[in-house]
DNA sequence: CCCTAATGCGAATATGTATTCGCATTCAAT
DNA sequence: ATTGAATGCGAATACATATTCGCATTAGGG
């Protein structure tokens, strides 16, 4: 950011601009946003929008940012170690990853189809981390069950296959797919993965 | 393609333009692919690269579609159902994605990094085509043993967890996880969610 | 060899959009 | 109320790059 809003009414512009940017974006896709239309629909103008943020691409990563935490936020409050069932846990989670991609009016979307030209990184590494988190946690109650030594990757793999799994699904609104069975198809093959013994992957060639 | 080339040295010429745009993607990347850039690369003007394709982007699209038929020949000649195991089977098809995604000097981690805004839907469903014609067969073999009804949906989650955690991985050298790691741990994963009786995944909620 | 259509050229043009900058307006401290 | 600093403005500027078009060159059939 620029310069610091000190006054109030700059600070209020700052967060209009940030809305402005989510609102332009999912409105008018990521290739329309243009620093004159978030400024419009922040009914700013544009020499105040280059007052606060350096360029068009600061703004869109306070949105991310913004964005990020909101999701963090959220995971947290799930209640997913409530039930040591992994298909139950791994269930809820995918729920909720869907129900995120689905909210804001297609805003996630928009910039999910976008990922690579975004910081997009961000969020994706938060949700990595939780998901790491979390699964540190599973199977440190139930070590004698499964114990796992290469977490990191698998958490890289489960987190990478459901993400881009949806996304594409999603983004492509696949109507021989329905929504619901990916769902219970992909906590299937997570939760199996997940729970299957170390070995079997250093068994084969 | 906006003109039929006639004469020989205009049929060279187009296929010099698509070398030339592969090259350009491949060495400047694709933010910096500009026409003129391309021309040069061809060592043609601007202006002839306009007598045969209508803009940028179907010169683009011929690039992908020449690619995607490669891979299709590339995978054709794999002999993947030699072996009845379905690891072997499952492990090769993996090791040649990463081999073609390693190929052409980063050609293939340029173009799929900026996936989203190029034709590759083409490229993504010649490879699904593929894996669903390579199951269907697999599954015909083995049908005691795996009787499983949503091959779609399964062959659309594995092909999607795939690529992406692949393309991923690379595109970002995460230096902590090994290729041949991941490459193991996919195969396992994909290997074992194939080879789930159907049942399990209406058993749970 | 000639002649015309095909091909090739690249400076000029069109377009879209990020960013700047000099001036106007508002705030808040005194 | 005064005043300097903060804020706001938006037309003007800078820039990148796609696309065109009138002219020059070449191929290859007759």
């Amino acid at each position: 950011m620029r310069k610091r809003p000190q006054q109030q009414r700059s600070r209020e512009l700052v967060q209009a601009l940030i809305d402005a940017t989510a609102k332009v974006i999912q409105q008018q896709g990521l290739d329309n946003t243009t620093t004159a239309r978030i400024a419009e629909a922040a009914g700013v103008s544009v020499g105040s929008l280059y007052q606060y943020f350096g360029d068009k691409e600061s703004l869109i990563e306070a949105l991310m940012e913004s964005l990020a935490e909101g999701i963090g936020t959220g995971l947290r409050q799930l209640p997913l170690l409530d039930n040591d069932d992994m298909h139950a846990l791994i269930g809820n989670a995918i729920r909720f990853g869907f129900a995120v991609l689905h909210s804001r009016d297609g805003l996630y979307l928009e910039l999910v189809r976008n990922w690579h030209r975004l910081p997009t990184d961000r969020v994706v590494d938060v949700l990595q981390q939780h998901f790491m988190e979390l699964a540190r946690v599973y199977f440190l109650r139930h070590y004698r069950d499964y114990p796992i030594d290469n977490l990191e990757v698998r958490v890289f793999i489960v987190t990478n296959s459901v993400l881009f799994t949806m996304v594409r699904h999603i983004s492509q609104h696949n109507g021989l797919i329905r929504e619901n069975a990916l769902a219970t198809e992909l906590t299937s093959m997570v939760a199996n993965y997940m729970t299957l013994p170390p070995s079997s992957s250093e068994v084969q060639a």
